[in-house]
DNA sequence: GACCAGATTGTCT
DNA sequence: GACAATCTGGTCA
């Protein structure tokens, strides 16, 4: 198989439509201290910064979101309802608030230490959530602005031959305001995607 | 299968 | 003090 190409900062500096589209089908990895974890990114949400009533920046800076207003290509962790995190990747250039959420993986590597961070799941649900991707690949808040491009996650093109199925676009899950606007992303018919 | 309530803590008002 | 980009387990049909 062809090495897959690390994406750079530049794909990240695009809008973040164009991004949260582009990352379906995509590698994400993380170098788990006890070994590779990931998959395949098959749903994603996209916050558009200081105009999206539903991004955290919308109402400016502040220490936890700090990290959408730093450049692009980096990871943004947050704890979520006291027990959840939830991964995201920045986007835009430096100075613009906005990201990717990360909603579903398919898993491909490491399911067996994914199987491990999560007893009795079924493979098909270990990362079918942002939270649970989380859980599942092993990630932490000591991530939280860690770069995508050279850091210890990774988003890899590879190119896949079909994309299996197209992009449906759809509302955003979970929040309150914003919900109108077709921000969702998932590849269709895809059974690893968190709701239909 | 659909719907509802509880868990639990960092962050912001 | 209230809330949050969620998940799980319970109940009822």
């Amino acid at each position: 198989m062809v090495a897959p190409k690390v994406l750079g900062e530049e794909f990240y500096a695009q809008d973040t439509v164009t991004v949260a589209r582009g990352l379906l089908g995509k590698l994400f990895l993380y170098h788990h201290p006890a070994g590779l974890t990931g998959g395949r990114i098959v749903e994603t949400e996209a916050y558009l910064g200081a105009g999206d009533p539903a991004c955290h920046a919308a109402r400016g800076q502040t220490a936890r979101n700090a990290v959408m207003f730093g450049p692009p290509g980096r990871a943004y962790i947050y704890q979520i309802y006291g027990m959840y995190f939830c991964l995201n990747i920045v986007t835009e250039p430096e100075g613009i608030p906005a990201a990717v959420l990360v909603r579903a993986l398919e898993p491909l590597y490491g399911v067996e230490l994914m199987q491990q961070n999560c007893p009795r799941r079924e493979q098909r649900d270990l990362c079918r959530g942002p939270a649970r991707l989380v859980q599942a690949l092993g990630l932490t808040k000591e991530l939280n602005g860690v770069s995508v491009v050279t850091g210890p996650l990774r988003v890899l093109d590879d190119a896949p031959a079909a994309l299996p199925g197209e992009i449906i676009a759809t509302t955003r899950v979970g929040i309150n305001q914003g919900h109108e606007l077709p921000l969702r992303f998932y590849l269709a018919e895809n059974p690893y995607i968190s709701r239909k």
